[in-house]
DNA sequence: TGGACAGATAGAGGGACTTCGATACATCGA
DNA sequence: TCGATGTATCGAAGTCCCTCTATCTGTCCA
């Protein structure tokens, strides 16, 4: 899909160009902080691992063991493991072993961090 | 003095956004909200996407171009290029350009759009 | 009109990611 | 203790992503 808006300005001050390339940066993130969000937005940057949060928060007392995945999500074991694996690392899930079934469960706190970190730049920004 | 600008959005993934924000905390989403909602935060999923957006939000005006992003992120013209490239397919940044300048600026309602899926409601979920 | 400059594109190299089958580990029940 | 079952890890194949250099397009100014 292409969208082709077409604007007029009319510029006063036939200078104006020279501004346009002003140095700015205030205020915006430091390369530390961006590092640090990267690896969480990536863990969430994929189909089977936002469906896996979904399906654990939809889930009867928002946890379900590893082997309830496998078949809605069609894929193998070793597969879903390695996705809540990911998950797990990037401290969006959490699991607790439960006799041979290990039950996960969604971190709540993290997801809305990272909706935080999204929404308050809306601000300045609006 | 008038300067035409030219708007030209590409949206790789149309209708998207009608799809792609369902909250992940209504019920379970389904195969194809995953697959319309993982590309956008694969877009976020960058440190220096991140960076850019940000440095774009605390631009003055909330516009900057290309060519002032190279030379605090350290990167050449065409990974700047690249980088600004896959946001706006994503529909996070859009471009303008004057001149032989593209100003680019973030879309706030998608960066909204985003933070809303991920906000779980703690009340249910804690 | 030609040089200078901003931006986009093409192609390549290196690395990371997704997925699988095979296999090891952990726990339960008989 | 032994087999069954749920989970984790390993290694490989294929794909995708980030970055670069080289090059092309588009625009401005002398």
């Amino acid at each position: 899909m292409v969208d082709i808006l077409i604007f007029v300005n009319e510029c006063r001050y036939p200078g104006v160009m020279e501004i346009c390339c002003t140095p700015l940066h205030e205020g915006e993130i430091d390369e530390l902080r961006a590092e640090a969000m990267a690896p969480v937005l990536a863990a969430l940057a994929d189909p089977v691992r936002l469906r896996i949060i979904s399906m654990l928060i939809a889930a009867p007392g928002g946890t379900s063991c590893g082997c309830d995945l496998e078949a809605p999500l069609e894929l193998s074991q070793p597969t879903v493991s390695h996705h809540l694996k990911v998950l797990r690392e990037a401290g969006l899930v959490e699991g607790e072993r439960r006799g041979r079934w290990v039950h996960y469960r969604v971190i709540p706190a993290r997801l809305a961090e990272i909706a935080d970190a999204l929404t308050p730049e809306l601000v300045t920004a609006s």
